[in-house]
RNA sequence: AGCCUCAUAGUGUAAUGGUAACACCCCGGAUUUUGAUUCCGUUAUUCUAGGUUCGAGCCCUAGUGAGGCUACCA
């Protein structure tokens, strides 16, 4: 269950934790710093959980020499970033569990050490300012069999560049009339050491630094300063940068940092019926094919909140997961599987009918009661209990009742008992239809003197079904969410995600409920008991209203899959 | 095509060069006033070919397959 009840397990070591042990043994640092650098530029999901968990993790982990980890905004973009995205994300890593302290950063507030280190590097003559425009520096580049082409530009005059790059910094340049490249090596196997470029002109205002800059750094060049800026001693990142670690370490190695971090790459997290991508999360977003940012159907940390996903249920899954440099898909089943886990230690039961069909208690005078008592959770007596309300007439569910049962269905049908959860056990006396022929009610006769004790001898009732009384249940919209995809891996969808798209992603249906359900705060989590865990919507449920629920996620049902339900 | 990285049950991860294991999923059984939970059990694994070694999932070579790289994104 919840990982803060079992933090004495001693995890085996991934290959970074190894890493770092072996740093550590070493004396290579005397303390552990880490990083978690987001670009403001969309919404977290539970891809960057399993970052976010490593990073902080190992933070915690090492508590002993003082380890932190460091939330840094990765912001040199001024097109693609806003302070909403900020807002989010510091927002998100919270709820997670996670703590930045003091140690909140924008790599904006960098910019004079990035220029200083800049106008270092046209000192040394190992920068120069690059006038091609960017399709022939494109052309000139090469490709990947073939070596790239000397730039006429390469071998200008310190001073020159100098004073080009004053000027491009004054803002004299409109963009794209130039850009400052570092001068490695245009014949690197390596496309990233081909001359890359570190800065470009973007006449935008910055989120942060507003118009005090008309020229911005690339990630390559920013990154690793930012991290040595910060003593981070080891930057993990994803697979796809393993192949400028020779360009980070070279900005390392050319510039006056204070110490030399180490960038450890790992496999970013790939879930089935999943996607995982921000641009992609954005068109999602964009195109109206979910409700917004936090829709309860998307990976999103605010999407899975609002779906009821527990924050100890991701981190517990985020450290199952493993850590590798394998590109695998992990199965959405493990993730469930925790979420399911959590709740069912965590959640009260209560109940609910998805879909009533309507039951009248014959011979109810026989025994009326005001409420039965029932657990607000089995395994866990110290849970409480409730009274619920009862009457001659309540809601069962449409599937517990079967005009024709097979022989292994438990429930109610001509001839058969049941007990009421909590209550009566109940025998069928008889059951109206329309003239459609569907089953519109059904009379049944209660066992007087069953309620709180086991079934009589005689009496064949192996089951007992969920109910709400007809006279107080409450009438809620109960949001059933399934997978926004129908196929395992909708980013190879051919006709873009709306040809996968699963249709039963979103289900809503008016159902009964206890009415102090009614009362339920926004948030409010709960097992609805033989359905699923539900929370009370976060926007839209307000007590005193008609109550809203979110399916966080469906009960196993091995009955269910037998019949092919 | 070149360079870099990776490859263990269906899925994801373990295994100082020394009996290949854990979790999820699947299936079966027991318990059950949730067909849930809990408990027990079943099936199934080292990409291929060579080499080093008493012994290779692990080391070496080649092959195969997968991912990444040819942005003034991060």
């Amino acid at each position: 269950m919840s990982d803060s009840a079992t933090p004495a397990t001693p995890a085996k070591l991934d290959f970074i934790r190894e890493i770092i042990a072996e740093d550590l043994a070493a004396g290579k640092h005397s303390t552990i710093i880490t990083r978690f650098p987001p670009e403001p530029n969309g919404y977290l999901h539970i891809g960057h959980a399993k970052s976010i968990c490593l990073n902080f993790g190992i933070a915690q982990e090492h508590a002993a020499v003082n380890a932190r980890c460091h939330l840094r905004f990765d912001d040199t973009n001024p097109e693609k970033e806003e302070s909403e995205y900020v807002e989010s994300i510091k927002a998100d890593v919270q709820w997670l569990g996670f703590e930045w302290g003091e140690n909140l950063y924008f790599a904006s507030d960098y910019f004079q050490f990035f220029y200083d280190c800049a106008v270092r590097l046209i000192q040394d003559g190992k920068a120069y300012i690059e006038q091609d425009s960017a399709e022939e520096m494109r052309v000139k580049r090469g490709n990947l069999t073939t070596p790239g082409t000397h730039s006429p530009h390469r071998e200008r005059a310190v001073e020159d560049n100098l004073a080009l790059f004053a000027r491009m910094r004054a803002g004299d340049f409109q963009e794209g009339e130039c850009v400052l490249r570092a001068k490695i090596d245009m014949a690197s196997s390596n496309m990233n050491l081909r001359d890359p470029v570190l800065y470009r002109i973007m006449h935008a205002h910055h989120h942060n630094t507003g118009d005090a800059w008309c020229i911005y750094p690339m990630y390559d060049f920013a990154h690793p300063l930012e991290d040595a800026l910060e003593h981070v001693t080891h930057s993990l990142c994803t697979l796809e940068f393993e192949n400028h670690r020779p360009l980070y370490d070279w900005f390392i190695e050319n510039c006056p940092v204070p110490c030399k971090p180490r960038q450890i790459e790992f496999a970013r997290l790939n879930l089935t019926y999943t996607v995982m991508s921000k641009r992609k999360l954005l068109q999602l977003v964009q195109e109206g094919l979910v409700g917004g940012w936090n829709d309860p159907r998307l990976p999103t940390l605010s999407g899975l909140r609002r779906r009821g996903y527990p924050a100890p249920a991701i981190r517990d899954f985020c450290k199952r997961i493993g850590l590798t440099k394998f590109n695998s898909t992990t199965d959405v089943a493990l993730l469930e599987f925790e979420v399911r886990d959590f709740l069912n230690h965590s959640s009260p039961r209560r109940m609910a009918v998805l879909d009533p069909l309507k039951v009248v208690l014959t011979n109810w005078a026989a025994e009326p009661l005001d409420s039965v008592v029932v657990a607000n959770h089995p395994q866990n007596p110290a849970a409480g209990e409730r009274a619920v309300p009862v009457s001659g007439e309540l809601w069962i569910e449409r599937d517990d009742f079967m005009e024709d049962p097979p022989k292994k269905f438990y429930r109610l049908g001509p001839g058969r008992h049941v007990r009421l959860r909590g209550g009566h056990i109940i025998r069928y006396v008889s059951h109206d239809k329309d003239a459609a022929g569907n089953i519109t009610r059904i009379h049944a006769e209660i066992l007087p003197g069953t309620v709180g004790v086991d079934t009589p001898a005689g009496v064949e009732c192996r089951a007992a079904i969920h109910w709400v009384d007809a006279a107080t249940g409450v009438d809620a919209e109960v949001r059933l969410y399934d997978r926004l995809f129908s196929v395992e891996d909708p980013d190879a969808a051919e006709g873009g995600f709306t040809s996968v798209l699963n249709p039963a992603s979103l289900t809503t249906v008016t159902a009964k409920v206890e009415p102090a359900l009614a009362a339920a705060e926004p948030g409010f989590a709960c097992q609805f008991e033989r359905i699923g865990y539900f929370v009370a919507d976060s926007v839209d449920h307000q007590p005193g209203a008609k109550p809203v629920f979110n399916r966080t996620v469906a009960l196993r049902d091995s009955w269910g899959k037998q019949a092919g339900r």
